[in-house]
DNA sequence: ACAAAAGTGTTGAACGTACACCCATGC
DNA sequence: GCATGGGTGTACGTTCAACACTTTTGT
């Protein structure tokens, strides 16, 4: 089967740049390239876009093809479009970025026979193609987004203790934060829901679990709140 | 002459906001178009990428040939690219915004015989496409993002006056600015020159010009500075 | 002299930052 | 009883917001 136009073409794929988070830091999730060209590298998890898929729907769907994950956080990034970013023909790449908690993905089943694999965003293999740019973009955007909108959140269990969202925001913005007044701040701001439950199986007191008030949330907005940490 | 593909391949443009300002406030250009499909209908300026040209170039190269318009503020928006946007064949678009100093661009000669015009933002004909939506994205995005980037100068003549630089904020942001609390923050901020100069042919006091101090900005940026409005 | 816009400071409230100890729990 | 992390308040400096009059210039 062949396709054929008046006007030469390019191809059109889309890239996910996927982070989770555990107790080591910051991972992003790589699948190892098994063809040409690249093969054996490690490579952003992508593919190229159906002819009736949208682009959101065509970056869900290799996701879920290529790495089993499902209902994640996912947002355009930037698009990528270099004569020569790929060595077989003119490819512009929608690129994504997706934040998941990692704990509920522990192992990762490869469904398309390529494995998939976190790897530390501070220690990363060199990676196909311009993934490695692509990657480096989707970083600074976590980095200068995380602080103004609610996304951080989506690194985390539904519930979770204020140093577990400490340490996920000291670990996205690379810097420490000062406990009293980091909760004082966040709850200041009215967005999260103490629960009447704690932490179990730890070693030492027991700390409260929150839960982020997506209601509550979408209320400040609505009424010109602008959230920030 | 045609070009096949083993798979489909979805077309690829580009599409520009180009917005400007002046006393009545901010303009977005659209020209006209003159062939199928929306003939007749007003449209961002745009076409298709070529084969071996980078995005923002086909951006800048559709800038000069549909406006005249040149050496332009120009940053990619979004890509839209839902299946049915365009009811000939599936057709991606990158789309960008970009600034430019209106009184520079007055009259503005449609070289490729299609009409182009500046419209009051906030008195828009419907636009072909989706480019309504686009627009929509781009003034969201420039709305969101001129406080914390000094893109804003881009608007503005080369040396302006004070008076000139909280217009354009009140303009951008749709709300008014307190006179004293906006020129004590913007000179404390460090990033204006101020000149030896002030305004000529005015019927009144004239008032003195400044000049955005694009060096002592970097310098501060890279020492850790945030630009805030 | 008058019209028009330029230019200029103070005060109170809110917010950000620095900082150290006691408490509850499991072992 | 000890080790581990949970939880809490104050004081200071900075920044933001509200607010009105005098000065300069051209006509």
């Amino acid at each position: 089967m062949a396709f054929t136009y008046e006007h030469p073409h390019p191809a059109v794929t889309v890239d996910c740049a996927v982070f989770g988070l555990d107790e080591d830091g910051l991972k992003a999730l790589l699948i190892q390239r098994d063809v040409e060209p690249f093969a054996g590298r490690w490579a952003l998890p992508g593919g190229f876009v159906r002819p009736d898929e949208g682009l959101e729907a065509a970056a869900r769907r290799e996701l879920r093809e290529e790495t089993g994950l499902e209902r994640l956080f996912l947002e355009q990034l930037y698009t990528f479009g270099e004569p020569g970013r790929d060595p077989r023909e003119r490819v512009i790449t929608v690129a994504w970025y997706a934040l998941v908690r990692l704990a509920d993905h522990r192992v990762q089943a490869a469904t398309d026979a390529r494995q998939a694999a976190w790897f530390p965003v501070d220690d990363m293999p060199s990676l196909a193609f311009d993934h490695d740019a692509i990657l480096t973009t989707a970083l600074t955007r976590l980095h200068g987004k995380v602080r103004w909108q609610p996304i951080g959140f989506e690194l985390l269990p539904p519930k979770f203790t204020l140093t577990q969202l400490q340490r996920m925001y000291e670990t996205v913005l690379e810097r420490g934060l000062d406990k009293r007044n980091f909760r004082k701040k966040v709850l200041g701001l009215g967005i999260l829901e103490e629960l009447d439950e704690v932490e179990q199986d730890v070693a030492h007191r027991a700390a409260r679990l929150y839960r982020f008030d997506q209601k509550a949330y979408q209320r400040m907005v609505r009424d010109g709140f602008n959230f920030e940490i």
